[in-house]
DNA sequence: CTGACTTGTTTTATCGTTACCATGTTCTTA
DNA sequence: TAAGAACATGGTAACGATAAAACAAGTCAG
């Protein structure tokens, strides 16, 4: 391997002009650079970023942890954090956490032994109390999609209980006035903030809740079907259905068709996330965006802002949801 | 930080010793192992993954470049590649080429800068004489989803061919004789491929192919619906459909709705991928399945095999495509 | 013409490890 | 019991850069 001090021979400076060369760090008569560029190419010189790292201690390198690889929802984030990041230079490394405590903890570890700059961190099983140790360490810390209080300024999350509001706000608009909600996990802050929202949305139309129009789900899409035919069964009244995510919209429409309900003729959908099959749907699915894209090009200029003093961007903590009307709401019947 | 020389001197032994211990890399008595480790606990010592590769010459560290990390496709990859390497207890440093010549050329100079033990690539714009000469350097190098003659040993990719040839097999295994093709791209491999597999299967099955019942897109759902609408213009007859990929697919799909015919009970619509949105349309989308998640496995483990001297694995070079019969696809009509 | 600046460069210490060689100690075994 | 093997540890030179201080030469105002 090709290192400074060769080229610096060659070029008959010292290794310490050549590392300015490199690294455009201080004045060079444009002679020397040449000369140095030169002996670079002859020498087909690769420059070692880890010798760099370890000697100037900063390695332009963000520590990334989300739950899992596959799936749209991680990687939408991920690409809105390399657009930011790679106009500063900087790199991501990435790791995954699977929603495993240990797991989580041990790539968090893993980044810092590697001495990233900061970190970015979509984790879901690691404690708060953990994660608030690490904001208090040295390494710049960003946390997706988690709220907590006492290291808020560390945080970056979507306004849920917006979401929540503006789906069922939206039917309501649309003339709907018995409508059922699909929640989520309601042991999980979002499932919960979202049921707000719509709960909100209620009474501010001066619609009182109704217990026995809601069904608790997880998530998935069978517990979309299940949650139409668990109503269904109750032999329910409603215009429409607002669900806590796409998925469970979806199985609620297939489960509508299979009771003969035309979506959107009969029974308005509305679902929350706006994942890339949202609009592959037909109808298509109206629901809410989550911006994941966005939060996370926000959490790199946070990052940008912390570890490398970059302070020309605006930020926020809290990202709001947009309501994408499509074809699975419609305005309510008239009576 | 606290460094292996400050460890060493409160358990009262050398750093090489502390090094054993950390590295496991040669026999040290327990007692003085256990009085290393609670050194290390008591001070809080962190690993420096960064001195540690720049001495021994070693990072650990993959790199890898996919053309996006939005979306599904390179998701999946990546998260069959990590599966497979975190056994080995590798890294992934992740870099995004955006199909651009140059851009995929700074990462992966950018990558070996960071003296990855070995590359895995999914790029699309670098020439193949720049791959080849990479591939004839020091680093281990796997190639995703892209042959290269010269250098097949490093390349991994799905038999395509054989793909269109299974969608179009099982088209006619339902009695379709008259199968129209939405063909990608045909200046790009795979869509040529493709192509090719499906005029083996007509032909194998004495159909001869016929020029005016296909229709080249670009793999965009638009141009899957522009395709049916076409062949509609010059009325053609055809009572299915095979689509370059599950994209076109859904465009045609939609085009077809349009034009008042029913799916698959008119017209049997095959597509080719097998993406998320495919078991979310209804009908579910009968489709050739490409195993994304198997060929980052496979890369991952070429990877482990060429640059770690693990040779416990099975390995290949062409994965083979499966057909997904879901719904759009059904016995022809008798005439 | 001289002292203060600026510019360009070298010298040298340092970053935190690992790898290799040397050395001392403890087992084996004939 | 002596010799050699196996075990346990220490000393120290790399690894390939950067950074801070020191120095040399050129510029310029008064």
């Amino acid at each position: 391997m090709v290192t400074i001090k060769q080229v610096s021979e060659m070029a008959g400076v010292s290794s310490a002009t050549v590392s300015r060369v490199i690294n455009n760090t201080d004045t060079v008569k444009e002679k020397t650079r040449v000369k140095v560029m030169q002996a670079m190419a002859k020498l087909g010189y690769r420059h070692n970023v880890l010798a760099a790292s370890l000697a100037s201690n900063k390695t332009n390198t963000i520590g990334y942890v989300v739950p899992e690889l596959h799936g749209s929802f991680f990687g939408s984030m991920m690409a809105g954090s390399e657009k930011v990041l790679r106009k500063a230079n900087k790199h991501m490394f990435v790791a995954t956490g699977h929603s495993d405590e240990k797991l989580e903890t041990q790539e968090i570890e893993a980044l810092l032994s590697r001495r990233c700059d900061a970190l970015i961190l979509h984790v879901e099983a690691v404690s708060d109390e953990y994660l608030i140790h690490l904001a208090q360490q040295d390494v710049p810390l960003v946390i997706v999609n988690r709220y907590i209080q006492e290291i808020e300024e560390n945080c970056i999350s979507l306004d849920n209980e917006l979401g929540g509001y503006l789906a069922t706000r939206h039917l309501i608009d649309q003339g709907h006035t018995q409508i059922a909600y699909l929640a989520g996990s309601l042991f999980k802050a979002d499932g919960l903030n979202r049921l707000a929202g719509h709960k909100r949305a209620l009474s501010e139309a001066g619609i009182s809740f109704d217990e026995t129009l809601m069904y608790e789900g997880d998530f998935q899409a069978q517990s979309g079907e299940a949650g139409i035919k668990a109503l269904a069964k109750q032999g329910q009244c409603y215009s429409a259905v607002a669900c806590a995510n796409d998925e469970m919209a979806s199985g609620a429409i297939n489960a509508l068709r299979e009771l003969k309900k035309n979506v959107p003729e009969d029974i308005s959908v509305v679902g929350f996330d706006n994942v890339d099959f949202a609009s592959y749907l037909t109808p298509g699915l109206t629901t809410i965006d989550y911006p994941m894209r966005e939060i996370g090009a926000m959490a790199a200029r946070w990052i940008l802002n912390r570890a490398y003093g970059d302070h020309k961007m605006e930020l926020t903590h809290i990202l709001e949801p947009k309501l994408i009307s499509r074809g699975t709401t419609k305005q309510a019947a008239e009576n």
